[in-house]
RNA sequence: GGGGGCGUGGUGUAGUUGGUUCAACAUGCGGCCCUGUCAAGGCCGAGAUCGCGGGUUCGAGUCCCGUCGUCCCCGCCA
């Protein structure tokens, strides 16, 4: 018999079905026994009638809570089953793999839920919960919908090596590692490989991809390892088209998720998923200090030109009362906060083309455009103060015709966390990995 | 790297001017009961010596120190 989904079961009243999912609870009473089923596309209630087969009575009232079940029975409307309506009179039930009771924790429990870590450790409990499955679903569409508006302006998949000889950017925060009988380093961003992309004539490329980052951060919204959305494009006239393209593919794609998973959002995490309007705000570093002094924020000394977490909340909340929106474009950043690639204005050395987004007072992407002129960008490596030596390969991607460019990378997991409210960064990846997390 | 919070049965919590509640409640688990239940209900039961080590005290889950674990903030970033 071919397996019927619990979602269709509505539709086979009168026949028999086979469903196969997880026991959601079981209801063991004098005579009779209610076994709600669950699989990815909802609940359904089975009943038996112990004196019709005592011994497999007998089996059903052993059962493990979650054990994963196949059952066959005829479907049949009953009123009075306030799940749906209808039930299945169950007739054979195979065990496929029992449930050990008690659980480390019951999933389906009107009670708190235990503390994250502990959640952690057992993960694949944590993730039958009806709002994770609900989480990875909304983030397939996500990511579906991005690709698509990618394939759909041109661009091209690249696939970069995660695995360096030597490090991207600042070298810092890199994973180090025994490569045969030498030094390699985890990728801490796509960075310089999408731009080599540039140099080949793809103009325009995305990736998504792992990124590592060894920063010893014990906060709510840092992994180290986490899934990079990145994209770059060619023959840009400045940051403001990369901005512009952003916005629109990230409005469409949070359109699709809206309209796939908008209810169930609502549902499981109280939010109402809001499609961000288009344009977003674009307020500059300069308007940025202005607007933090206004409303009485103090930036530490120590950040001149920089804004803290705090100061990105304050501008976001500005923006949020002034122009009623939950994204905002920080641009035009000074260079001394800015990695030496990104290209500067020509009528103020000082400033760079780049941009920052934050939203939901959450920084979730840097972008800019970049400098593409080798002879300036080399300059600017070495104001720098980085070697030439460890450079060097970057450097020539610009020898050959490499057109201006542009792009940004966005952290997966903080767009999740925004677009569906949560609070913290491992209620939204598959498994985290932190500092003091490694397992499972 | 810096700062702060927390650590009680499987899980979530209560218990902190230290002593007659050195252990409670909920949930889960086991057993029994029960008009077809449906956040089911009722009764009974098992389960923590209060993260670990040391100290103060006549006496500590409750105070102090250390340690480990964990969470959050800052730094850093996505």
């Amino acid at each position: 018999m071919e397996r019927t989904l619990i979602g269709d079961v509505k539709a086979k009243i009168g026949e028999t079905v086979k469903v196969q999912g997880w026991l959601q609870k079981l209801r063991d009473q004098k005579s009779m026994q209610f076994l709600i089923l669950r699989d990815r596309t909802g609940l359904v209630q089975a009943a038996f009638w112990k004196k019709g087969d005592l011994e497999l009575a007998e089996k059903i009232s052993t059962l493990g809570t979650e054990s994963a079940l196949t059952v066959t029975g005829k479907v049949v409307e009953n009123a009075s089953v306030k799940l749906g309506g209808l039930e299945i009179q169950l007739e054979t039930i195979t065990v496929e793999n029992n449930a050990e009771a008690p659980l480390p924790f019951e999933p389906f429990s009107s009670e708190a839920l235990p503390a994250l870590d502990f959640r952690q450790d057992w993960r694949y409990m944590d993730l039958r919960r009806t709002q994770n499955l609900l989480l990875f679903q909304a983030q397939t569409t996500l990511e579906m919908a991005m690709r698509e508006y990618w394939t759909q302006n041109g661009f091209i998949e690249i696939h970069s090596p995660k695995i360096m000889g030597s490090p991207s950017e600042s070298g810092a925060e890199l994973f180090e590692l025994t490569y045969f009988d030498r030094k390699a380093y985890l990728a801490q961003s796509p960075q310089f490989y999408k731009q080599m992309a540039m140099a080949a004539g793809f103009e325009r490329v995305f990736e998504v991809g792992p990124v590592f980052r060894a920063d010893p951060s014990f906060t709510s919204r840092h992994m180290t390892e986490f899934t990079g959305l990145d994209m770059e494009m060619s023959w840009i006239d400045s940051h403001e088209d990369v901005m512009s393209f952003l916005e629109n593919w990230l409005a469409y794609a949070f359109q699709r998720v809206k309209d796939e998973h908008g209810e169930q959002i609502q549902e499981q995490f109280g939010k109402e998923m809001a499609v961000p309007s288009v344009p977003f705000p674009r307020v500059t570093m300069d308007e940025a200090l202005n607007i933090l002094a206004e409303v009485g924020y103090e930036l530490p000394a120590e950040k001149k030109g920089d804004l803290d977490p705090g100061g990105e909340r304050a501008v976001a909340r500005y923006v949020k009362e002034k122009y009623d929106h939950d994204f905002v474009f920080l641009i035009d950043w000074p260079i001394s906060v800015r990695p030496f690639y990104h290209m500067r204005h020509p009528d103020n050395p000082e400033l760079t083309r780049s941009f920052d987004l934050i939203a939901g007072g959450l920084e979730i992407t840097t972008g800019a455009q970049r400098e593409h002129r080798y002879d300036v960008l080399r300059s600017q490596a070495l104001e720098a103060g980085l070697s030439l030596e460890m450079t060097q390969y970057y450097l020539d991607f610009f020898r050959y015709g490499c057109p201006p460019h542009g792009g940004f990378g966005m952290g997966l997991s903080r767009l999740l966390m925004v677009m569906l409210g949560i609070e913290n960064i491992r209620e939204t990846v598959f498994l985290f990995r932190g500092p003091n997390r490694l397992n499972p």
